[in-house]
DNA sequence: GTCTATACAAAGATAGAC
DNA sequence: GTCTATCTTTGTATAGAC
């Protein structure tokens, strides 16, 4: 009222809070998932959203909130991509159905690698329970929902944590030139392999969100 | 010759840099395990192995080749111990020897966490080819010479990163009071839960190398 | 072989402007 | 809602004594 063009000074990008902390969120899961938490620094979430290392903080609380942050958007979606892929109609099995889900979350940046590294976090007191409790989650729901045993169950969450492990360590990397690699990999991941390499190679072009 | 006592400085416990490379490389091993190589100092290190910081980092370097020197006693050991199985004269089968040998790992403190900490870490470029190269060492060992198929040797890595995974979380820490996580356990751990509950509870009890 | 003292850089968090 | 500037702590690494 008193003073003109007050808002001269105002970034360019200005958006509702809520979409900036889903695109927060969203970078944050992609260098978490990268360099694990304590590897992460605010600054390099900061940079691959676009915004100020303070924003991010301020934001969040702390780095240790924007990472519990991380972990219950990975849950949510993970279960609910379980959730959707169980009421599909379709003639393959259930169990073929709950890995394939699982396997396309591999689309979303970091996600999978960002709940690995929480999971083996276990010690730290809030991330641990955060991990736990979601752990416990998807065993629950892979027995009373799908209707597994809980050898299945079991062999199924195995099946998930090699597929992690093998993202994670960039087996992927290895697949045009070593045999064994290759051979592994598609003894492990017998559907969903070409997804799994258009990601990789994705990720390889992109070389991080921010670079070493 | 020239002075006498020049001795009298010298710190009470001194001795071969071999011993103290391994008692470091121990502690190490530990805090890496439940920290990760991001979330450890140099110095929780030196805590843990009752030397002081700047000779943990004298000794190997620096930080990374500390963690890389861990990661490639963990990968000896573990290797070691396959091997040991494997010419074992027993009536329970090779595939059987092999996993029970993995889960005695765990009575050595944090080998099979640095282990996972260092696979989740393809993205570092040493550490990544560490893991890597470790890895597929490991699965040619299990089909050369233990003779697994592909998919058995697969399916066995699998649930040796659930193992990991489960122990990374601390899952333990609910066997008591949560039916699921007990449910869970006993379901991916039928033969050595007994040993994998005593190593964890020594583990609450002496909270960690360095507390939290 | 091992320590103390310390330099120097990085990173999380806060203050305050616009 | 978002930034710049900055304080403060922590942590790796080096220098040098004993």
């Amino acid at each position: 009222m008193s003073r003109v063009d007050t808002t001269a000074a105002v970034p360019v990008t200005r958006m509702a809070s809520d979409e900036r902390r889903l695109l927060i969120l969203t970078a944050a899961t992609a260098v978490f998932g990268q360099r694990g938490y304590a590897g992460t620094t605010t600054d390099q979430v900061a940079i691959a959203a676009g915004v100020s290392q303070p924003y991010v903080v301020r934001m969040f609380g702390t780095k240790e909130k924007l990472f519990l942050a991380v972990l219950y958007r990975a849950l949510d979606t993970l279960m609910a991509a379980f959730r959707r892929a169980l009421a599909e109609k379709s003639e393959i099995s259930v169990h073929d159905r709950m890995g394939l889900a699982y396997a396309d979350l591999l689309t979303d940046r970091g996600l999978l690698l960002s709940l690995m590294h929480g999971f083996v976090l276990g010690s730290d007191p809030e991330i641990g329970r955060t991990a736990r409790d979601g752990f416990l989650e998807v065993y629950r729901f892979l027995k009373v929902d799908v209707g597994m045993t809980p050898e299945q169950a079991s062999d199924f969450l195995a099946h998930g944590m090699m597929l992690n492990t093998l993202v994670g360590i960039r087996m992927t990397d290895e697949y045009e030139t070593n045999p064994d690699a290759r051979e592994l990999l598609e003894t492990s991941m017998p559907h969903k392999l070409p997804l799994l390499l258009n990601v990789a190679q994705a990720e390889r072009r992109r070389p991080s969100p921010t670079a070493h």
